[in-house]
Parts: C-alpha cells; sequence; structure tokens
DNA sequence: GCCTGTGAAGCTATTCACAGCT
DNA sequence: AGCTGTGAATAGCTTCACAGGC
C-alpha cells in the first residue's frame, strides 16, 4: 500500500513529466526531478521505489517511462469518474480546472438543487437535480465524489453519496464529515488552511 | 514552535466551539469535543498541551475560555489581513467563504489583471489592477496572500508578493511555486487531491 | 566519478498508559 | 470513578550514507 503523502507527490511528478519537461529530454536524474518538484533526490528515489519503477546509474530515468509508470499506478486500467455535488463559484471552478488539464480524470456527473443550474449543462458537464444522486452515482458506477455544498448540508450529501458505492471523498465544506472507516476522506477546508498561513506569516514576520 | 497540523486542528476546534457546540454548554470534556473532530482524546490533549492551555479534571473544558485561548494564540492581537490574487470562479469563492465565516480573517485587497473585473467591488471587496500587488501591499502591510491565478503566471505573482513583504501564501495554482525558505507556503492543488482520493477510491474498492 | 536503490538512522506525529487530582 | 496532563512507546516519514553499476 502506497502512502498518501507519496501519491500526492506522484501526481506533481507526472504533471512535471508530462507539461514541464522540454520534449527533447529523454533522460532526466533524480535531482534534477526533486528540484523541479521542491522535494529531495532521496525523497523522489523513495516514492519510485513505492510503484516499483527503477532507472538506470548512469543515464537517470526515462521520462516517457516514468510518466507511463506513474500513470499505470494512479488511474488504474480506466479513467476515474467522479462526481461533483455543489455548483456554486467553488463547485463550477473545480471542474473547470479538471476539465483544463490533461488528466485522467473525468467529472461525468455534476449535482445542485438549485433549480436554476440543474438541468442544464455547466461548464461542458451534464447538471442534475440533487436528488438523483443515487440514481445517477449507482447507474454510472461512480466511486469518487467532490462535496462542495454549504456546511449545513455536507454530512447529509456525504451519507447518500456512501449509500450509493463512494468511496472517496474530497471535502470542501468546513465541517468534519463522519463517514465509515472504508470510505477515504480528505478535508480541504479553506478558512483552517488561510488561517494557518496567516499564523505562520506572523511568525515569520515576528522573527525577521 | 506549534507544528503545522496541530495549528490547522486548532483552527478546527475553534470553530466547533464557537458555531457547532450549544450556547447552552458551558463545559466539555476532550473526548466530546475529540470525537466532533474526528481525532482522538489524546490527540486534543496534546495539541491543547502545546497552546499551554489547561481543563480541570473533574469538569473538562471551559468552552468560552479555551476558544478564547486557541484565538489568542492563532489570531494574534489584530485581525490578518489578506490579499488574494486571481478574481476567477475559484477566487470569487474563497472571498465569500471567507466573509461568511465569523473569523478574524480579512481579504483586505483582491487583484486581477482582466480589466473588466478591476476597479470594481466584487463579493463586497475592492478589486485591483494587477500592477498595484506592490503598491496595495506595502500600503496595507498584509503579509498574507491567495494565489488563485492561472499556472503560467502563478510564480511571477509569488515572486511580486514576496517581493512587497508577504510572509504566507496559499496557492491553489497547481505549479510547485519557489519561495525563499523564510516564506510559509501551502501547496493546494485541486487536480493532485482528487487523483489522489480517486487512487485510494479503487483501492477500497478493490478489497471489497 | 556520479548515478541509483536501499538498509539504517533520525526525526516527527500519534497513541498508550498511568500518576495525580477532584 | 473518571477525568486531565504527560513521560514513554510506537508508528510513520524523511534523510543519510554507502554498496553496486555503468
Amino acid at each position: 500500500m502506497i502512502s498518501d503523502r507519496t501519491v500526492e507527490r506522484l501526481s506533481l511528478y507526472r504533471w512535471l513529466l508530462e507539461m514541464r519537461v522540454d520534449p527533447g529530454t529523454v533522460y532526466l536524474f533524480s535531482h534534477q526531478l526533486a528540484s523541479m518538484a521542491s522535494v529531495s533526490p532521496a525523497q523522489l528515489r523513495r516514492d519510485l521505489m513505492a510503484i516499483g519503477y527503477s532507472g538506470s546509474p548512469s543515464k537517470g530515468y526515462l521520462v516517457k517511462d516514468l510518466a507511463g509508470s506513474i500513470g499505470a499506478v494512479l488511474d488504474g486500467s480506466e479513467p476515474s469518474r467522479v462526481a461533483l455535488v455543489g455548483m456554486g463559484n467553488l463547485g463550477r471552478a473545480i471542474v473547470s480546472f479538471v476539465r483544463g488539464r490533461k488528466s485522467q480524470l473525468q467529472i461525468v456527473a455534476t449535482f445542485d438543487k438549485d433549480c436554476r443550474k440543474t438541468g442544464r449543462v455547466i461548464s461542458g458537464c451534464r447538471c442534475y437535480n440533487q436528488d438523483k444522486i443515487e440514481e445517477v452515482v449507482e447507474k454510472e458506477k461512480i466511486i469518487t465524489a467532490v462535496i462542495t455544498v454549504p456546511c449545513a448540508e455536507a454530512q447529509k450529501v456525504a451519507d447518500r453519496l456512501v449509500n450509493a458505492g463512494v468511496r472517496g471523498i474530497l471535502n470542501y465544506a468546513p465541517v468534519p464529515l463522519r463517514v465509515p472507516e472504508w470510505v477515504y476522506l480528505e478535508n480541504r477546508d479553506v478558512t483552517a488552511a488561510l488561517e494557518k498561513v496567516a499564523y505562520f506569516a506572523r511568525q515569520e514576520e515576528e522573527r525577521k
């Protein structure tokens, strides 16, 4: 089992390999890729060890090959089908982010309870009414979801998603959701992150 | 020095104390607050140790007092003044999130390079043209900033912010920024987070 | 010589477990 | 009896440092 931290860095390495390496570059040493990712070379080599990838001591890593090996681990056999609930500003921003980035992620359904938004196609993606969560998630065999609804609804939405078969949730609502231990949950509370950054900024300022 | 993880949890505890505890509740035991935050009671007690707060073994923690003590550590003496660069969907979502939440954070300036947005007031906050970054950040003595610009601009914006005196950056652009070691940087790449969640969702699904 | 892969060491975060208090 | 505060143990993550290969 690959660790949380490692998976996140692998995603970054792949992006760098695909988007930030000059197409003429065939081989790369660990210190070069590590420097692009702002991690230590040892860290990078450990991460590659986790996916069983080996480079050549004399030439380094084969760029295309490494990107492919990371993809084989992260993406599995087919593109990940994702649902997103809550088409406010944040939800729409995430849909276009993901769409704009070359990636194996597909947001295949979005949900909202506001009638002005539902039934329409927003940012190139069909938006359903929120009662349809169970129906659509089951039919489309979706196991990954993003929650961008207001705080008060978040737990209810999470329960319904889990019930319909979702196994991983990325939560942007600022409330700690309660899910069964067999559902992977990542919380991304914006305010908490900003309070943290503000705290450490002040620390740095004070010891100037 | 309080650790990264602890500061983030403290922010959550305070929010729970202020928003999720029935106003009639005067005292709370560590296991009660820990359960609301989905952490272990031991974890909670360690975190409170870090800010030097003590409860009573018989009654637990005094709700109002604890919230105040956390605030004294996180907020410092005055509200944190924050700048946000990039008023797309994501930027606007964050501005209204922060505004809607009772908090000591104030987004006092936003920036964009699109003329249709600049000079206007969006989500209750003045939006300046991006050339004004140095001027406004220095004048307003801002040390904390959020970056929500497209990938290609992110590094340039970060350099300018740092130059103008910023000491903490919350970065939503999917590129690892390079900043001096005395600037605190938190990356929140949406795609990387989603790829991670999709990966672990698949793991859970496979060992059903 | 300078790289990779990796055992071992070092460091950080979390949990255990219990003394001490009420 | 049941809580808190905390030393000690454990688990997890990162870096060190070096054997082995080109």
